[in-house]
DNA sequence: ACGCTATTTTTTGCATACAAAATTCATTTG
DNA sequence: CAAATGAATTTTGTATGCAAAAAATAGCGT
């Protein structure tokens, strides 16, 4: 008696395609841009045309790619605006978010919280950045989950995807770095004091920052870009 | 020579269904929890099941329709705590189009939104409710345009969406329908004082009532359902 | 050599065809 | 007669084929 053969009846093919779709986006191993050629993509995911074009669509949807008529579609690119309206309403969210975590949290969540911030301190001590960036994730992540409103995780997670392509691996700012890893104390005091309106102003100041540093990266990329200097 | 033959190379078929389709959602021509069979679509909208299949997907990522595994879709429907996270979404997307607003309007947009309001009153007076939700939602519209952030107007409409099917056209409470044009008044005085706390205060607490409104007409359908009293 | 146009090639968009899964309906059996 | 089983039908999911549009290329003239 073998013990659940019917493993998963995984999920459907485009629903597949999509995840992967995505994953490349978010990777920048399609880059912004970039066409999407449906019989380059179906031979390297090897599927047929059909399932490809309707996970294409569903990421036009969802906003991570664009459909151009009669002429397929392309990697979302954000310009500077596009980016600065994207983090305008990520703060929106992540202070809705925050004002109802605060509300509605757990001590087990907010314990969790805890350690998740530990984790992030001894990233920061370490200088270690993609572990910073993974836990820093997951502690927003963790917040958002604590707000219990699964049409705001999914709104939030929407319109976060389209700025996850342009997190820039480059080293940010020590200066900055510290006062992120600051506001992320503010943050924990103000859960733990279940201060929605505090908790509120640290996260629309946190995003407002967080939006200077990215737009700053773009701005330094455009500029050694036109003086041919070299990243 | 006949005048401009070539009227626009009209949009894409799978952009034309899913318009088409989105309408029949939201105008419950496709009530909630009704399945989407395709081959009766695609003969009512003259299409081939591709194109169709194309636009399903992208209802589904704007969560208008749920994808069932080999069953193909349904029509959104919604439960007590599924409105009730939606509109505490839809208050922190206004509440944002307010703050914004209040710091971007233009006197031109101000007027217009005052014009409108005056339009409002006028529907209220004659009882007109059609006219009374037509107005109340080019206000809103109005006021999420003035925050001038095309990405909090694509969001904000992707879950307003979700709402509309359950516009109920049931005539509402008359003393919360003037609570409502009363708050209404309270927008239009923060906006004019470009005060964007007030605004989104105003808001929120609108929404809030708007939920409790359709909250109670959803809990009111479902009890004449059970007793079987006629709508 | 350069720019413009015509032709080929590629690519997208839609329709159709086929396979697999789910649903329906009839039949059988307790 | 009800429940269960199994075949027939319907429906979804995927692949392929064909037409139209766009892009690339070659040819032409200046």
């Amino acid at each position: 008696m073998t013990a659940e053969i019917i493993s998963i009846p995984r999920a459907a093919l485009h629903e597949q395609v999509a995840h992967r779709l995505r994953q490349m986006l978010v990777e920048n191993r399609i880059v912004p841009g970039a066409k999407l050629n449906e019989r380059e993509l179906s031979e390297v995911l090897n599927v047929s045309r059909t399932p490809l074009r309707e996970a294409i669509k569903m990421l036009a949807a969802e906003g991570l790619v664009e459909l151009l008529p009669n002429r397929g579609a392309i990697a979302l690119e954000l310009n500077e605006a596009d980016v600065f309206n994207t983090f305008e309403v990520m703060a929106g969210l992540e202070a809705l978010s925050g004002e109802l975590a605060a509300q509605r949290i757990t001590d087990a969540e907010l314990s969790e919280i805890k350690a998740l911030h530990f984790d992030m301190l001894a990233a920061h001590t370490r200088r270690d950045l993609p572990t910073y960036y993974r836990v820093n994730a997951a502690i927003h992540s963790a917040i958002n989950a604590a707000a219990k409103n699964p049409v705001l995780t999914t709104t939030y997670k929407q319109v976060n995807a389209r700025l996850q392509a342009l997190r820039f691996r480059s080293n940010q700012d020590e200066e900055k770095w510290k006062a992120a890893v600051k506001e992320h104390e503010q943050m924990i005091n103000a859960l733990t004091g279940r201060d929605a309106a505090a908790l509120r102003t640290v996260l629309v100041a946190h995003l407002n920052n967080k939006r200077d540093v990215v737009l700053g990266q773009i701005q330094a990329a455009a500029a050694s870009k036109t003086t041919g200097a070299k990243a």
